[in-house]
DNA sequence: TATAAAAAGTGGATTAAAGTGGTTTGCTTT
DNA sequence: AAAGCAAACCACTTTAATCCACTTTTTATA
């Protein structure tokens, strides 16, 4: 499973380095490389195998009404295959470098069957609304299940 | 279960000692380490097997709330497998070192089905505060439930 | 209780791996 | 043919894993 956070640049070439823990699970998860896609304004990262069953979701999902077929062409439009190369980076789109708006410093935040890319000002931001969320009486809910 | 507290020094590495009193407990939770997370400004260390029963409850949340994934994607991106070296030392990992300020003198403290690292100086403002709550009305009746 | 032996705890050096930035090469596209 | 882009290559810096040496504390035993 994916875990824990890491601070990272982007270079002029939209290179982003995969960290040293992510590896063996995206090589075991189908092969040198993970499929990219938009969500929150961040990047979503899956494995081959893990993106094949989002996909076979998405076919199963009706495609009567309008809403469903746009939420299918945005998502799915929006998806990327990206390799690795030799030093594990991965190389990321010009449209989602623009949607998660990467410039410089970034950040790669594993979340169990997937990982996150997100720019470090937006990362803070999502810190900070976690601070918020943090007297929500839902949110308290949800951490006291957890048994921490 | 973890119980007791200890004093130690984080060197600049980032090396922490693992008491001698709670590496049974470690070895027979799963392995030879840890997961650590983050909360309260301190850092909560886990065995391996009750790591899995709390990724369990964090995977079984609902993501159709961005409240939801946010508490998943804080969560699980504050968490970090550490395993022990020859020494029976933990490497905690920069990002953790900031969020709990751990500088030099550090503590251990069982808490049961897990330990907690602390600041020195955070610690001994968390046992002020508990003084504080020894005249809430809530937490003596607490107290008075415990037997004692 | 004195002493040896073992275990716990600390610090530093060395080596290997991770991460970053840039250059070159060879496609594709217009 | 030239421009743009991505893949591959290369050089370098930083960081983490491993190993080793040593001090302190605990445990065992005479």
């Amino acid at each position: 499973m994916f875990r824990g956070v890491s601070f990272h640049t982007i270079d002029q070439k939209g290179r982003v380095i995969i960290p040293a823990r992510f590896r063996g699970l995206i090589k075991d998860g189908g092969g040198d490389g993970i499929m990219l896609a938009t969500m929150d304004k961040c990047l979503f990262g899956y494995t081959y195998d893990y993106w094949n069953i989002i996909e076979q979701n998405v076919l199963s999902i009706s495609n009567k009404d309008e809403r469903y077929r746009r939420l299918r062409r945005v998502f799915i439009g929006g998806a990327f295959d990206c390799s690795c190369d030799k030093q594990y980076r991965i190389l990321i789109p010009p449209s989602l470098r623009d949607y998660a708006e990467l410039e410089k410093e970034i950040v790669l935040v594993g979340v169990l069957k997937s990982f996150e890319v997100w720019s470090r000002e937006k990362w803070d931001m999502e810190n900070d609304k976690m601070k918020d969320d943090l007297i929500d009486e839902d949110v308290l809910k949800e951490i006291s299940k957890l048994g921490l």
